[in-house]
DNA sequence: TCTATATAGTTGCATATGTAACTATTATTG
DNA sequence: CAATAATAGTTACATATGCAACTATATAGA
């Protein structure tokens, strides 16, 4: 039995996507932190959309990344203290804050980019385009499979 | 397009596995807080195991479940302030810990076991056997890929 | 208009993780 | 055998997450 059979044998699609989320993740922040860059994958999977967006609201946010607004919140604090970006209050509704990349925000967000490509090929390795199709759709069944049923349209 | 396309579209492989990896944790928690059962997934993966093993060293459980000795360590913990398990300081070697389930923790292992079937069922809904397959493939692949090379065998 | 409700965001508490530094014990080897 | 290295586990500090309760603002409906 090679490793890679053995390894699919013994363990649940739970704990192979909980190793593989957390491999990554490392992996990412290790190859930042080698580049001297200062950030962690979820920091950056905010910063992306704040770019794209110009100046994206935190529910937005919320949505794109699907992450909880709490998350969000945090996050957030945690660029602002970085001083990647700055919130400001939305002038029509007061309720909501937009978030904006300062100088620093864009530099880091460009800085990333390579870091992300890099990444990227890391972990795709051998996995053929095929395989890794099947697999963001399997990924993305199952997103929408556990997604909380509010009121169900009829 | 359709909502599934819109997701597979405009997210990256690393948050497609983000978020379906903690909608999965989320969902377990829920079915099994449903079920009056207090217990993480995380604990259940490391309950498994230990289970199975019937009497596992920490350093056993960290292989077996790709977990960090410290987050074993912590996980340990918990299970015993749970009264699930209990540390058992190995005779021979004084450095390995054996964790083996008490009569609670047993209990709760096969009260669990039902959850786990369901949560899986959720999770799989409507997805065909031959791309779980190809699913589980690749996340084995890319825990590979990302593995630590320590000294690469010869 | 005034009250009830919905929305955007924050905060406190609990869990899980990674890194690095640390203790205690065992194995190596000079 | 004594000094050194390796191993098993713990602890401190930092990050990320979820839930529930909270504040502040905006919207709907009587």
């Amino acid at each position: 039995m090679t490793k890679e059979a053995s390894l699919k044998f013994h363990m649940s699609m739970g704990m192979l996507i909980n190793s593989a989320h957390r491999a990554m993740t490392k992996r990412f922040v290790q190859n930042a932190m080698g580049s001297g860059l200062d950030i962690s994958l979820d920091q950056w999977m905010v910063l992306g959309p704040i770019w794209q967006l110009e100046s994206a609201s935190q529910k937005e946010l919320g949505e794109i990344t699907l992450k909880d607004k709490t998350s969000i919140t945090r996050l957030v604090d945690v660029l602002e203290k970085k001083n990647l970006v700055v919130r400001v209050e939305d002038q029509i509704d007061h309720r909501i804050k937009r978030v904006i990349l300062t100088n620093a925000g864009k530099q880091l967000f460009f800085d990333v980019l390579p870091i992300m490509e890099k990444t990227r090929e890391e972990v795709r390795k051998d996995i053929s385009d095929q395989d890794i199709e099947t697999f963001k759709n399997v990924l993305s069944s199952i997103i929408l499979n556990l997604e909380d049923e509010k009121e169900q349209p009829i």
